[in-house]
DNA sequence: TTCCTATTTAGAAAATAATCTAAATAGTTT
DNA sequence: AAACTATTTAGATTATTTTCTAAATAGGAA
């Protein structure tokens, strides 16, 4: 659950892409597989590490499983990225 | 040099811990690696990942190389994780 | 040139991560 | 209950990453 879990979440393309599925609404998890040319197993593996991570949350409906972002992670990771922009460097922003 | 290339630098924590040590200065390889408990090869080939996702730049001095920060990279990574900040969610800043 | 010192590169080994197949779980519908 | 649908879990396999040892490079000092 730290910031460590998030970089490694998102260090891989196939979690990115799944989170900025979810970005518009939650996903059942079938719906989210069928938008990768992986074994739904594989999807639900990367859809665990983003739960762990804090990233995604889910919510049980009839027998789906609906998966929804949650970007509030972030902010560590934002925080340690500001922190390493010191006022030596020649051109940040 | 992509987002990829940058998150998979900051997704390991000695590379990470390396960009907090060059955050007030720079420094030469081998004084890097005295603050890990690795071998200094090892710390030559976390320095090239993070060179080539251009997190750091090299000078040569002597024959030391010196190693410094470039943050500027993250401003991807910073772009993608605010596009990530919908208007739907509970509770983001 | 020969000898140091700093660092990287090459190649092998160990550890971790991603993927697949097959089986298990769980809730629905009939 | 039995059959169906959605999804996860277990275990094996493959791929990628991290680490190490040993050798190579390169520049400075004797």
């Amino acid at each position: 659950m730290a910031m460590s879990d998030t970089l490694k979440a998102i260090s891989d393309p196939v979690r990115r892409q799944i989170l900025e599925l979810l970005k518009t609404k939650p996903y059942a998890a079938g719906e989210i597989a069928a938008h990768f040319d992986l074994k739904q197993a594989t999807v639900s593996y990367h859809l665990k590490l983003l739960k762990q991570a804090g990233l995604i949350t889910e919510r049980k409906e009839k027998n789906y499983i609906y998966y929804d972002l949650n970007a509030s992670v972030f902010e560590d990771v934002l925080t340690w990225i500001y922190s390493l922009g010191k006022g030596g460097n020649d051109d940040e922003r």
